[in-house]
DNA sequence: ATTTAGTACGAACGATCGTGCTATTTGGCA
DNA sequence: TGCCAAATAGCACGATCGTTCGTACTAAAT
């Protein structure tokens, strides 16, 4: 799923994967739909344990989201996929296709910012960033660093892509009044 | 191709739209590889017609860049396409597949950023940017935004998607020292 | 002891995929 | 008018897709 989206994750490809038989690992989800559901929320799992829970032992405030952006970007490297993340990836893939798999990750996607306004919001209150930011526009440009930085790094190959996300978000925070010694 | 990607353009599917028999159509191309390479330049074909070509008729410098910029964002719609931007769907879809597809893409890609890349530095000459501008940090970023807008509309179905990249795309800008009376 | 539920299997289904081969039709030029 | 090459059609192929079916075997519940 990393490496060539949903769709190349086929039924028959998992069952020889797996070393299961085709309609024996078919009658464990009833449907490619739900299959399709399932490896969405097995993405998210995995996403959850390699950032989220590791920035929440950081400090609330700029150090937190510092953390949770740091850990976010690149993802899926570190967590040992051969491919890029396979939630940005099926964004593109679904964005014009209704249904329950589309839904699912729209609902992940609602989740995930909402975790991002509130560590933004929580750093404005905490006065590490100013207090007329708007919170909503700096979750927005996040998402498109996060997916320039994506591209960059599995399309470009790029070797700076590092570099250049960080310089976006060091500008992006710094716009927004960040605590120079945050950052 | 626009709302499905490139997977979805099936030959068989194609010879049904164009009233053409299967292996009729299939004579013209060879391979499915050669057909998909013919759907991504005429990709670029429509781009150039709808976003380059009028925006070369502005003065150069500024004004120009945003011409350009304000016609790439969004211009799958006002191209007429039901979808979204095949290139940047592409990029997604073949980002770690190897072969002469993705090859033609990353050559259009570094097409399109060469473009960028002249703009803005054309800007700076001018001194409608400052001197000491990152140029390529520029570009990295305007191809961050756009992916960002991209989503937001057609994956999250945002409705400030325009405002919401403006706002970043006047922020990137002003920190690089842009004259405010070209915005 | 008997029913039930869960898990897995092999075989087959109708579609559709890309891709060959072989005709047939077509349109411009001698 | 006749001819040749290009364009198109017809048909078939092996693969693979998601899905269904009937059927074992096992463990739990009755």
């Amino acid at each position: 799923m990393s490496r060539g989206g949903l769709s190349s994750v086929t039924i028959g490809r998992l069952a020889e994967a797996t070393g299961l038989s085709k309609s024996g690992l078919f009658a464990h989800f009833q449907s490619r739909e739900a299959l399709e559901v399932a490896l969405i929320e097995e993405t998210a799992r995995i996403a959850r344990r390699h950032i989220v829970e590791p920035a929440m032992q950081v400090p609330e405030g700029l150090p937190r989201l510092m953390a949770l952006v740091g850990r976010w970007f690149g993802w899926s490297a570190r967590a040992g996929l051969c491919g890029g993340c396979p939630a940005a990836a099926a964004m593109f893939e679904l964005d014009d296709m209704a249904g329950v798999v589309r839904d699912r990750l729209v609902a992940l996607d609602d989740e995930w910012r909402e975790l991002l306004r509130a560590n933004v919001g929580r750093a404005m209150e905490l006065g590490h960033l100013r207090g007329e930011t708007d919170v909503e526009q700096i979750v927005w440009e996040l998402w498109g660093i996060y997916l320039g930085h994506h591209s960059a790094m599995r399309f470009r190959r790029d070797r700076q892509a590092d570099e250049r996300a960080q310089t976006a978000l060091i500008a992006l925070l710094r716009r927004s009044g960040a605590d120079p010694s945050h950052l």
